[in-house]
DNA sequence: TATGAATGAGGGTTCATTCAT
DNA sequence: CATGAATGAACCCTCATTCAT
């Protein structure tokens, strides 16, 4: 027996792929119904308006993405390790919650001013604090350069995560945690071969930018 | 005398800056007219449509774009003074045309399947080529690092830049030019320190990279 | 029960009074509306749009002219009865139909250019081979005159007819088939008095001239 | 040197022109502007308004008619030849004015409730009683038949050359003067061919044929 | 005389939403 | 739970008209 739930999960999901797929603004109500095979009118038994249904999406997205956030930043991580789990619980997000990632990436800017969406701006700082100071902490370690803008920083590796999730596709030939590593990888190490006198101290230096990335 | 050119791109200016701030979709042309200063309909004097002003904001940026970018591409620079000189090219083209950039953001996806719009997927194709076939340069040539998935590697490279333009704002503490380079810093690099015996054995590797990136 | 298509067929024959009475394009949705009992937006849950609501008006009062129309032809009379039936079912189709008729008259010169409405155009021909074939037919069995330029009496014969429903208005005190059988006689026998020989051959020439038209 | 009651003649040729086209409501004030080779707002300064050219067409043409029907009503004619007079003045004014015409058949139904052009409505009723008039005298005087609904005759004889508006192009292969003789013809004769044996016996024709027709 | 730019009243259409069945 | 029909506000766009130049 399923559950009312169950129904409800399936056409917030179904409308998040519409959002994402259109906008949510050109995504039509009745769109939506088409898609889960029913009309538009009869959304209205199972949500209040088009804009809970967004809110709703939104919300069990940042819901769930606290909770791992949540748990990394409680597990008393050093900086870099903090990082790099923030980075790869993200692309897991965005394995499981693409749609609504994409939805957040493009109507999160204007949808924060409404009251209702006020807890877009909440996650946003609180967001930019634990990323933020995790950055600081590692300047302070010299784990992270110290010749860095940090604030440039921090919207460089939030923005580089995140958009992600415009092409990535559940299912591809690399899982999260694969995109995650080369990710990190690449913004941790650089995408630029080291000088030759490292490469001859360290025999295996591919090897090595994996091992640690 | 203000030619009647200028009218007509004074518009679109305020065009562009309403739909990069609320998207195309929900931008009334009302709205669009009472920034200008005329009615709704007054508009319609200057344009054909709603479309064809988004149309004409878009095909104008990409045509700059490329006025750029072919330079760069004609200049036959090696691999990474290319992808740095196409870095820094998109960051004065933020600059520049700002909400046009934050437009195709978020739109350019959906309207390239319009026929109109077909110009979109056409430049993202050339676009694609440029980069990849840089990377790929630079991978031959043992500029870039061969462990990373080349794909990968330039969706890193071109959201990371043109993300961008969602939080900078002209005329702010750092030129497109200091932004450019602390980008490309941190892409080529990386924000992860190095190990220290490399960097005092070798006096000036990451300093060298760091003055002329 | 009344089923969907009665209301369908209803706002139709709204549609059509109000387009013939004020012209298609003087013809505001609103105004249907309004005659139909419900708000403008209403009508486009039955018809995709005023255009739509057009087409529907015209090509089922063309369906059923052609159903009269080929029935006749397909009988085998002679070119004289043919088209003493033709006009008399033109008339009853004027009579069921009068509003699709007017606005036939009134708009189908200018539709007939849009792809939509080729349909009218194909009509008009395969009309003007029925009607011209069966003129010639009669002026070869010397039925009808050979004096005439033969195009001029179609063209005649066709609009003598439909503009009849300009005026015409059911229920009135003459039937469709009593004003054809004065129409024909008008038009095969001539408004003029025969000559005085005739008339005494004759001893009952309005009787006559009735019996037989 | 050409005065200024020159330019505006033209202006009014080409307004009439694309009116009977396409219709009144669906002509814009632009496009009659284009075909002058002028800006719409150029048309103000010659016309009032759209109504007003519409205006001065409809009154030049019915002025101009009026001035050919008084001068034959007051010839002192029999009806039969009266018909023949109005019948041929029509065909001359249609080959004159088609436009006017076209735009008279399609639009003064309606336009004739409206107080600035109660003239049609005017014109409309001397024009009845003037026709009307003459059919009953002919009725009267045996030349006409009395078998036939008079004002059924009336509408037919009417129509029929009036219509003849929509297909006319002047410069044809008829003279105006030849399709009056036609239309004449048909209207008064018939278009069928009278009893053999009648035209044998009576060396005029016309008056045999309707006894067995 | 004509232009260029703007006005403002509507017109067709869309769409989220409601509600009796 | 879902449908069918309707609502009503808002939207894009058209077009006759105005007016300073």
């Amino acid at each position: 027996m399923t559950p009312p739930p169950e129904r409800r999960r399936e056409l917030l999901a179904t409308a998040a792929e519409v959002f994402a797929a259109h906008g949510y603004k050109a995504t039509t109500v009745r769109r939506i119904a088409d898609e889960a095979g029913m009309l538009a009118g009869s959304l209205y038994y199972h949500f209040d308006s088009k804009e809970s249904i967004l809110d709703e999406i939104l919300s069990t997205f940042l819901d769930e993405l606290w909770d791992g956030y949540d748990a990394v930043l409680a597990a008393g991580l050093g900086p870099r390790e903090t990082i790099e789990a923030l980075v790869t619980e993200s692309f897991r997000e965005i394995d499981r919650h693409g749609s609504a990632v994409a939805i957040y990436q493009k109507e999160s800017r204007h949808l924060a001013r409404q009251p209702r969406f006020a807890y877009l701006a909440e996650s946003q700082e609180k967001f930019e604090k634990a990323w933020l100071g995790t950055l600081e902490r590692g300047v302070a370690d010299r784990v992270f350069r110290a010749d860095l803008d940090i604030r440039l920083t921090y919207r460089f590796l939030r923005d580089t995560v995140w958009v992600a999730a415009s092409w990535y596709r559940p299912g591809g030939q690399h899982s999260p945690e694969e995109i995650a590593r080369q990710y990190l990888s690449m913004v941790l190490d650089g995408v630029a071969v080291r000088a030759v006198r490292a490469v001859r101290e360290n025999p295996e230096p591919t090897a090595k930018a994996h091992s640690d990335s």
